[in-house]
RNA sequence: GUGCCGUUAGCUCAGGCGGUAGAGCAUCUGACUUUUAAUCAGAGGGUCGCAGGUUCGAGUCCUGCACGGCACACCA
């Protein structure tokens, strides 16, 4: 008989004894408790600040209810300290045999560790300081039947706690701390843009064509109406219309899908952030940026100030802006705007550590020379500007440089979070560059556009000029939380099943 | 995709040169009325990721596979 069966069999064991005696624990449709863990401690707080003196416990101590999962037992005999853990923290319970009954205790001896109980009983404070219910009723309200990984090191298995995660958030506090930190970050984000007036709205996530990044896409199928759907790989088409429909700001907080690689800072669904501001352009949207990022660390970390990767970052605005090709020019001596066919740019690149070059065109090598010598360095905040046209096919042109998009991406400890322009609105230029999309596509660039009719309509009808942006909200938690992989904070990340 | 590393009890981890597998927590039994990683005494618990191979003998050496981690590549 293995371990695994001898505790499960034993927690089973006790389970059928408990229904023999029509004390079905899974019987039970509710406990109403009075106290949280962390109730219990500020009522005692509250008491002691209200003694003149020294509070008499004997006298003091106050009814009350609790319930929680068990998670630590300390049996001395006719005494036993227990933790329960709820939410918010644990609290720990005293039983002995005066205060509960004889029956009653020897009951509380066949409990698990994992059982969730409630209590009824009496709060105190114990002599070595520590808020404690005595117990004069306990109630068995779910039977843990598997037992709880180790309560010292918790669980350590990297596998084990993305696959179980609630064994995770059981065992392992930090990590129900990091998702609390995700969830106020998600907060903060969405008050920010409530008090500026935007408008929240939801947009479709299956999509009959799919645009407004560049990516592959999961494809699914409608069975009623025979057809093919895509995944949105962004909500960017569908927001517009919306502005195009008189909504001039927007913003959606949601999931989107790419079909592509799996690693620390990639898992194939995550949450973006998009907004549409009418009448404004991506000057405007670098404003939004930094009031947005700001408003999240303070909610995350209550400062403008962090470390990562042991580097010291400050998100103070403004943030620094520098002009993409500048930028590459600076940091590898290659200026890609003298550069006009792809054989100047590999010509250019020679001498470059770039690896295999053949594959690029002029788009790939600045990319690729980007991400080489320039990104890295990007640690403080810094708002990279002005991509070229061709690898912008939504972004509006610079007046003065029409082979220059107004766009940029904010960088912050070595990554991109974002990325943000001003919303090209000349449907004849869109169109044209949906048809240079499709061309690459045909050339096998797998993540090109394709056209999209309905909304070059919907821009016939006229949209006004528009900032907009685009934000990854699980990296940017990743980085405000510390966390060096993306799947610290997405609660169940994709996996491969765990046999063939 | 490539390279390196990992996979041993429910959990956390040891296992020197190849000789029938160990600890702590958890579980079970006993002692103990202020403990909080409680303590003390005892017991049970293993297809050593999977499949082959070498060998008298494999947790250990070799090959393949699965899953994962890190780095690089790809990707936005």
């Amino acid at each position: 008989m293995s371990v695994d069966d001898e505790q499960v069999a034993g927690r089973r064991a006790r389970l059928a004894a408990l229904r023999e005696q029509g004390a079905d624990p899974f019987c039970i449709h509710r406990f109403d408790r009075t106290h949280t863990s962390a109730e219990v401690a500020t009522a005692i707080q509250k008491i002691e600040a209200e003694a003149p003196d020294e509070v008499n416990w004997d006298e003091a101590a106050f009814a009350t209810s609790v319930c929680g999962r068990l998670m630590a037992v300390r049996d001395q005999g006719k005494s036993i300290w227990a933790d329960i853990h709820d939410a918010g923290g644990k609290v720990q319970l005293w039983a002995g045999p005066a205060q509960m009954g004889e029956e009653a205790f020897e009951e509380f001896k066949n409990l698990h560790i994992g059982d969730i109980i409630g209590v009824h009983g009496e709060a105190f404070r114990t002599r070595r300081g520590e808020p404690t219910v005595r117990i004069k009723e306990c109630v068995l309200l779910s039977k843990s039947l598997r037992p709880l990984p180790e309560k010292f090191h918790g669980l350590q298995d990297v596998q084990l706690r993305y696959r179980r995660r609630y064994l995770d958030l059981i065992v392992n506090p930090e990590v129900r701390e990091i998702f609390a930190r995700r969830t106020a970050a998600v907060k903060a984000i969405r008050s920010h843009l409530d008090a500026l007036d935007y408008q929240e709205v939801t947009t479709p996530m299956m999509q009959p064509l799919y645009g407004g990044a560049n990516a592959r896409p999961f494809i699914t199928h409608h069975n009623t109406l025979d057809m093919d759907l895509y995944l949105r790989i962004a909500p960017e088409l569908y927001l517009k219309r919306l502005v195009v429909g008189g909504m001039e700001r927007v913003y959606e907080i949601g999931r989107v899908f790419r079909n592509e690689g799996v690693d620390a800072s990639h898992n194939p669904e995550f949450t973006l952030l998009e907004a549409y501001q009418a009448y404004t352009d991506y000057q405007g949207m670098m404003e939004l940026f930094e009031g947005l990022v700001c408003a999240t660390a303070m909610a995350v970390n209550g400062s403008l100030t962090f470390e990562y990767r042991g580097q010291q970052i400050d998100l103070t605005p403004p943030w620094r802006r520098v002009g993409l090709l500048e930028a590459v020019r600076e940091a590898s001596g290659v200026d890609f705007a003298e550069s006009v066919t792809d054989d100047d740019a590999r010509a250019a690149c020679r001498d470059l550590d770039l690896g295999d070059m053949q594959k690029d065109g002029w788009a790939g090598l600045l990319d690729k020379t980007f991400d080489r010598y320039v990104q890295p360095e990007l640690i403080q905040p810094t708002f990279v500007v002005d991509y070229p046209v061709v690898v912008s096919p939504l972004a509006k042109r610079l007046p003065d440089r029409p082979s220059l998009a107004a766009r940029f991406e904010p960088f912050i400890g070595g990554a991109e979070i974002g990325n943000a322009f001003s919303e090209l609105n000349d449907p004849d230029d869109q169109r044209a560059r949906f048809e240079s999309q499709v061309r690459a596509g045909l050339e096998g660039d797998a993540e090109a556009h394709p056209l999209d009719e309905d909304y070059l309509m919907a821009m016939e009808y006229g949209l006004p000029p528009t900032g907009g942006m685009g934000m990854g909200v699980d990296r940017l938690v990743m980085l405000l939380t510390g966390c060096t992989n993306l799947r610290e904070v997405i609660l169940f990340p994709q996996m491969r099943p765990e046999e063939g």
